[in-house]
RNA sequence: CGGGCAGGCCGAGACGAUCGCGGGCGCCACAGUACGAAAGUACGGCGCAUGAGGAAAGUCCGGGCUCCACAGGACAGGGUGCCGGGCAGUUCCCGGUGAAGGCAACUUUAAGGAAAGUGCAACAGAAAAGAAAACCGCCCGAAAGGGUAAGGAUGAAAAGGCGAGGUAAGAGCUCACCGGCGGUGUGGAGACAUACCGGCCUUGUAAACCCCAUCCGGAGCAACGUCGUGGAAAGGCAUAUCGUGGUCCGCGAGCCUUAGGAGACGGCUUGAACGUAUUAGAAAUAUUACGUCUAGAUAGAUGAUCGUCACAUACAGAACCCGGCUUACCGGUCUGCACGGAAA
RNA sequence: ACCCUUGUCAUUCAAAGGUAGGAUAGCUGACUGUUAAUCAGAUAAUACAGGUUCAACUCCUGUCGAGGGUG
């Protein structure tokens, strides 16, 4: 087990707040380097985690297309998981300014904006 | 054949291969981590079957379930409103009656009471509600004035309609028919239908107040129940122990109880269930028999790639559970019916 | 997921069954050497769809949108 999700508001602001992002042409991601010592409901999380959590505007997006957004998402990222390192929280937002994406278009765009936050190679993608 | 009417069924397009996800069951402890001397257990590994809808939606009704409140009655407030049946129950369903629309099949229908009472009916119009009223008209009259509701004009609506008699002119003033009201008879379970008789009969609005009949306690699974570490809260115990201190009080640590924020677990899926047959019924529906087990997540599980077929793929995602209603929707398919045309 | 409130000119408030009305903003004209202020004028709305009524912003039903609350 290499991943875990991220459950509460205030674990999403912070990355918001504290954290790196990228914006690509279909998503955008933020990223934050968490501190030893980050706790989860009282327990300490493990430094060898990564956590994600996966968005999609509910204005934009009917419940069906958000769950589209986030198995696209959630299936980029699987593909992208071995090369990231661990220790790190990930938000994946999606734009659907124009409908979702084609999958190979969205998992290239993901691919990009975490190369040019220096977290994974480019090459490879 | 054409354009219609009504009803039913299906609907993440289907199949295969590789990787991946949720809960369930079985096996394993061989690999990794933790506790263990080990066995084993948890996270795990492998395998198997299984995994969103007809609307899951809107939250408009009705329940189940949980907690709170509760002697009994009345008022207030709110819902419903033709008749009969069905259902756990309903603002639902089925059948019928009346009314409206359509050539028809058929569709729609909050459809009790206006003679219990109150209100409202703008503008226009003589008059908008006590059988009241006279602007034009008609008649009588020299005039003043009177008679008159047929006709005109106003209006959404003008005091039953229409024809004949009658008259100075007219009028249910009289009569036939029609409409309405009341009574009686007949048919029907009833709403009602129909026949006869009667007097001559004051509009609309109750999705205005209201009257009559009938029903209704409140909140909702974020309900509610159990547990609840570190740190924090309240009360008590004991100073027997430790720290502070020369000693006591005190303070801190300690022990017990309460409460319970975060959080965890339960509630969580077998139910007025579904399928097939049978019997009763005009139908909704009900009885009986046999068979089936069919998501239970907790930031929220169905995806990606390739191949073949089809190529148009809509609306759209369970969140405590059911029964209805309403709304959204690419299409496919089946059944029945009426109208028009053609042919026989 | 559940519960509640609300929808009227571009903005903000009225009208509560009978001609949808102000204020601000914008437009046109007048006044002025010019602008502002002032005066006059026109434009502009009942979220949508049905129903009740002679007549609906108002009453009833259903959609759509906006806002809020509950861990």
């Amino acid at each position: 087990m290499k991943s875990v999700a991220l459950r509460f508001n205030f674990e999403f602001n912070r990355v918001y707040r504290y954290g790196k992002f990228a914006t690509g042409r279909y998503l955008s991601v933020h990223v934050l380097k968490r501190r030893e010592g980050t706790t989860q409901s009282g327990y300490k999380v493990d430094p060898e985690l990564r956590r994600t959590g996966f968005c999609a505007n509910k204005k934009e997006l009917g419940a069906v297309g958000r769950n589209r957004a986030r198995r696209l998402m959630r299936e980029s990222y699987r593909q992208l998981e071995d090369k990231l390192p661990t220790g790190y929280d990930y938000v994946f937002t999606l734009k659907a300014k124009g409908g979702i994406p084609d999958f190979h278009e969205l998992s290239t765009d993901m691919g990009k904006c975490l190369s040019r936050l220096d977290l994974i190679d480019g090459v490879s993608v």
